[in-house]
DNA sequence: AAGCAGCTTATTGTATACAAATGGCATTCG
DNA sequence: CGAATGCCATTTGTATACAATAAGCTGCTT
C-alpha cells in the first residue's frame, strides 16, 4: 500500500498497541486523519484492516472503537494461537531448510545475549523472538496460516505487559526455542508442535500473572 | 455496511464464487463499479475485504486478480479447516444448549430429507448443512475462532464443486453429524472433535476426486 | 417530572476530480 | 536484431464535497 495509506495504518495501529488510544474509547475518523496528516480516504481504509484484524470493532450504526479484550478474549486467543503456531512448527519440522536453521539458531544465541546480563533487553529479546517465531513460519509455507497467525499475535495487552515477563520466564523460552531447534534438527514434527503448544500457553499463563497482580496494584493504588 | 457498499461486495464475491470472474484474471475497480452500480468507492472497500478473505490477491504493484488455488492450496486450507472446525467442536461440546442441540437435530432431519429421495436437492442439503456447522461454531462461543472458520469455509472452488459430491458422500455426512450429535449429548469434546476432523477431510478428498475426474474430463475434452 | 417529537449537529457513506504510479509501446541506440 | 529508454495510456491512491444516517438536545405534552 502507498505512503498515506501504510502511514495511517501503522501510526493507528501504534496508537492502539502503546495505549495511546485507550480500549474501549470511540474514535472518529476525521480526528485520527489529522493526526495522521492524511485525509478521511486512507483512514478509512486503515480502520478497515484494522477491523478484520480485530483491533477495532463497530456498533450497530458504524462508528468504530477500540476493542476492548477481557483476559477470557485473551485466553481464547492465546488458545488459538497456541494450536496454529503448533501446526506451524509441524508443517515447519518437515520443510526447514538448513539455511532457516541456522538463522533460528542465530536468532536465539542473539536473545540468550540480551537476557544473560544483570539488566534484560527486553526490547531486544522480543525482536529476536519474534523474528524466531516468523522464521517457522515461513518454513511452515502457509500463506493461509500465517495470515491467521497474524491475527492472534500481537495483541495490544500482550506487548504492552511483555515487559513485565521476569528473568526466569524469559529464560525458559530461550531453553523451549532450543528445544524446538533440536525437534526441527531430528525432523520430528510432533515433537516440536508440543515443545510449541508448551512454549504459548506458559507465554498465555506468565501473562495472566502479570496481570493479575498489575491488577492487584491498580486496584491498591485506587483503594489508597 | 450499508447499501452500496454491501452490495458491491455481496456482488463481487458471489461473481467470484459462480465463476463469473475466473481465477486469475485481473480485475478492475472501475469496470467492477459499472457492474455493480455504484462508484469506486464502495467497490474499493469491498476489495480490501475479499483481499483480506484472499478470495483476491494483489501484486507489487496493487493490481488486483482473482485467486487461483491449486489443489495443494486447497488441501491447506481443508486442513486449517479441520482443525478449527475440530476446536469449534470441541468447545462446542462442553458449552452447547439443549435449544442448540434441538436445532442441529432439526437441520441434519432437513438434510437427510433433502438426500433420501431418488434425486437429491443438493441446494437444500448444504443451507441445512452450513446452518448445521454454523450452530457448531455458535455454541463454541469464539469471537475469533468464528472469523477464522470464515476465512476457510466457502472457497470459490468448494462451492462450485459441491454439486459434485455423490449420493453415498452425502449420506455419510449426514451419519457423520448424527455421531456428532451424540458426542455432544454425551458432552464428550474429543469425541466430538475427532469427528469433526474425520468429517471435514473426508470432504476434501471427496472434492479432490471429483475435482480430479472433472479434470480428466476437461483433458479429454480438450483432446477430443 | 418523564417521555416523546422534531430539529440540530455530529459522523459516516458515496461520488467525483485530480494526483501518482505503473505498464506497455514505440523509438532509438548499441 | 536486441535491449534500453522515454513517452503515453491505464489504473490505482488521495482529497474533498456532498448525501445519508444516527445521536443528542430542546422543548413540548401529558
Amino acid at each position: 500500500m502507498s505512503r498515506a495509506s501504510e502511514r495511517a495504518y501503522n501510526h493507528i495501529r501504534s496508537m492502539i498497541l502503546c495505549g495511546e488510544l485507550q480500549p474501549g474509547s470511540q474514535i472518529r475518523e476525521e480526528a485520527l486523519a489529522e493526526l495522521c496528516g492524511v485525509s478521511r480516504t486512507p483512514v478509512r481504509d486503515s480502520l478497515r484492516r484494522l477491523e478484520a484484524e480485530m483491533f477495532i470493532r463497530r456498533n450497530d450504526s458504524q462508528r468504530s472503537f477500540v476493542a476492548d479484550w477481557s483476559l477470557d478474549d485473551l485466553e481464547d486467543a492465546f488458545q488459538l494461537r497456541a494450536m496454529l503456531e503448533a501446526h506451524a512448527a509441524k508443517r515447519a519440522a518437515s520443510r526447514i531448510t538448513r539455511e532457516q536453521l541456522k538463522r533460528l539458531r542465530l536468532h536465539n544465541a542473539q536473545l540468550k545475549q540480551a537476557i544473560d546480563i544483570p539488566n534484560p533487553d527486553v526490547p531486544k529479546f522480543l525482536d529476536h523472538n519474534r523474528q524466531f517465531h516468523a522464521i517457522i513460519v515461513a518454513a511452515a509455507a502457509s500463506e493461509r496460516l500465517a495470515s491467521m497467525l497474524g491475527q492472534v499475535t500481537e495483541q495490544p495487552v500482550v506487548l504492552r505487559t511483555a515487559r513485565q515477563y521476569d528473568a526466569e520466564n524469559l529464560r525458559r523460552s530461550h531453553h523451549e526455542h532450543d528445544e524446538l531447534l533440536i525437534a526441527f534438527d531430528k525432523r520430528d514434527g510432533e515433537w516440536a508442535a508440543a515443545v510449541m503448544t508448551g512454549h504459548i500457553r506458559r507465554a498465555f499463563h506468565a501473562y495472566a500473572e502479570a496481570h493479575s497482580t498489575d491488577t492487584e496494584i491498580r486496584k491498591s493504588n485506587l483503594a489508597a
